[in-house]
DNA sequence: TTTCAATTTGGAAACGTTTCCAAATTGAGT
DNA sequence: ACTCAATTTGGAAACGTTTCCAAATTGAAA
């Protein structure tokens, strides 16, 4: 006779099935695929079986079989970011009704581990991946990105290669800031910001130079900031700014992560909101929307983002020959209590900005 | 002539690094796991071949045999709440060097949901689970945490069957708000938390009592209101409260979800905090430290928290044997601006209140 | 009936590993 | 040299599916 189960009870498989139905295994298989070509008495005979025995297919196997592993993942700079569980969330109700389920880490700003996590998921053969890269230029990077066997959603990045894109309007953000500080006479607008060698940064400091020349303001090269989001940055390019020969009279901080140190130097210098010092910040946040006052802030929908990234992954694992798909999200401002008139007693010497338009 | 590939090139598998090693699969395989019977000469070949050949080996076969995946899953209420980022964080550092990875989803209170994602993840063959389930008692929830194929940590949650648990020590954190309150002369503390039936709603009502009673204090059964943490439910409850025949000089807001409905209804009823109304929240929270006043709030580590649970998860996997596990952590109270003396003009009439100690 | 194409079916290979088993090798003890 | 146990090794089975192929069945057309 055959030889007896080792274990005392598996776990029922298809096979159970079949011999329940008393099909064959290729029959079994191609009723749960939903296979057209089943005559209707085995079909119902095979789904009988099913409900009988309360099987449920085991995804690893399936997964050896057909390649797909019905999950996706997504790496960002750092999950603790408040903001990002929106995105997350997002994403996730997107491709849930399609099955699939959402893994994620955080990359920490460390290049090396980014490059690990997407050799892991490799590995693990998910079917896709979304993330907010550490940077847009790193050869490695990029080509750890290009050989690896699932398509990639880039989050607000903008790299060489030909992967589907998710952007944020962070120009026209810059653009109405601008517009609206000038309407209420600043002249003197500073800009801090992140990496200049990501896209975020690079959309800002286009979006900042157009508004200013719209409004015929002259651009100062020591107000434009672009060093890092990270560290204390905001905090010490606020206090150069308001220590230098010609302090700006509002200061836009481009990024969620500065915003905290241009208010703390702001702060320390004695200088009131908005009184003193207009700010704006480029991306908003609990601590803008709950400051006192409340910090007049560019805003977008994070779960549009989430809700593309998936969309994205889905149509191109129905058709891999998908173009490039990309995706810009508009951002708005929304005006709190931040900026006013810049203060009149600025007693600032005659410089060679432009006339004021006829 | 043995038949030819069929894909032009395919990844390169064990079978490859064999050939090139000149040994065979079986030996090949054992050297990638580390088994101690292989001699110093083939172990070199087979490492040798690995590094040129550049294999990685496929978690997904590995998995399917081996019935390890490596992957643990994360669902809570709502990955939204801004604060359990920082919980899946610190649960990912912690099994990150363990080689797992983490898959999250939300059960949105959503009973059946949080059932099929169970199933879901079984499907998947997870190797554990850290859940903050939406019910303790729930009977076909608990008999599927039961019939599911691995582990479970229970966050802040108390269930009947012996599951490992890491909770939040919440009465400690009432006692002491209670204790700060009577220290400031209120005598009339009312709490507002959430639903009955889970650990961290009991767990305030527990410290609660205990603290008032340690006080001295008598405990107005319509002060103490446990509803649910969805919905209104703040901004409800503290109307009722404010506008009873007795109101409350001081409310406690047992959940982060509830301070927003705490602090609009009292804003309408034109109570200033803390002059008029001392408040305490069972939840720090960006709304609680950002706040104008800040509001005093009882707080604890999330990293504490998901790294706890993570230590679980990989203790259980080691030696699954292992007894229940359980770790509480401490819950302290940061003291910021919401809570003062009680109005002195309180028009109360006298009442059976036990006089204050001897 | 017979023929032929279309449909349905069973059997087996394949996916890429780990692990079991038995055979081969080694090395120490006589 | 011979025995025996311990170590190392190769070969094959197993994990639970999907999918390929060829055989069997069906049904319509001749």
């Amino acid at each position: 006779m055959p030889s007896r189960r080792r274990t005392v009870s598996r776990k029922t498989s298809i096979l159970d099935v079949a011999q329940k139905a008393g099909v064959s295994l290729g029959t079994a298989s191609r009723v749960i695929n939903q296979h057209p070509s089943v005559s209707l008495d085995k079909r119902e005979r095979v789904q009988q079986a099913i409900d009988e025995l309360g099987y449920v297919p085991d995804k690893v196997a399936q997964s050896m079989r057909s390649r797909r592993t019905m999950t996706f993942a997504c790496v960002m700079r750092d999950f603790t970011v408040p903001v990002l569980s929106t995105f997350v969330d997002a994403m996730q109700r997107e491709i849930d009704s399609f099955g699939f389920s959402l893994m994620v880490a955080s990359s920490y700003h460390d290049r090396e581990r980014e490059l690990s996590l997407l050799q892991g998921f490799d590995q693990r053969r998910i079917d896709g991946l979304v993330i907010a890269s550490s940077s847009e230029s790193d050869a490695a990077l990029l080509s750890a990105m290009k050989a690896v066997n699932f398509p990639i959603v880039l989050i607000d990045r903008d790299a060489p290669a030909h992967f589907d894109r998710v952007m944020i309007n962070h120009a026209q953000g810059m653009v109405d800031a601008v517009h609206h500080l000038a309407s209420l006479g600043h002249r003197d607008v500073a800009l801090i910001t992140g990496d200049p060698g990501l896209h975020p940064t690079r959309h800002r400091l286009q979006g900042y130079r157009q508004g200013m020349r719209a409004c015929q303001l002259s651009v100062k090269p020591a107000w434009v900031r672009a060093v890092s989001f990270g560290g204390d940055v905001g905090y010490h390019e606020t206090l150069r700014l308001l220590d230098s020969a010609y302090p700006p009279t509002a200061i836009i901080a481009g990024g969620s992560a500065l915003l905290p140190g241009v208010l703390r130097a702001a702060r320390e210098r004695r200088l009131r909101i908005p009184q003193d010092l207009s700010v704006v910040a480029g991306a908003d946040s609990d601590l803008a929307s709950l400051s006192i006052p409340a910090i007049t802030a560019v805003r977008w929908g994070h779960d549009e983002l989430g809700r593309a990234a998936g969309q994205f992954l889905i149509n191109r694992l129905q058709d891999p020959t998908l173009a490039a798909q990309q995706h810009q999200v508009d951002a708005e401002l929304v005006l709190r209590g931040s900026c006013s008139a810049p203060p009149a007693t600025a007693k600032r010497p005659g410089r060679t900005t432009r006339q004021t338009p006829r």
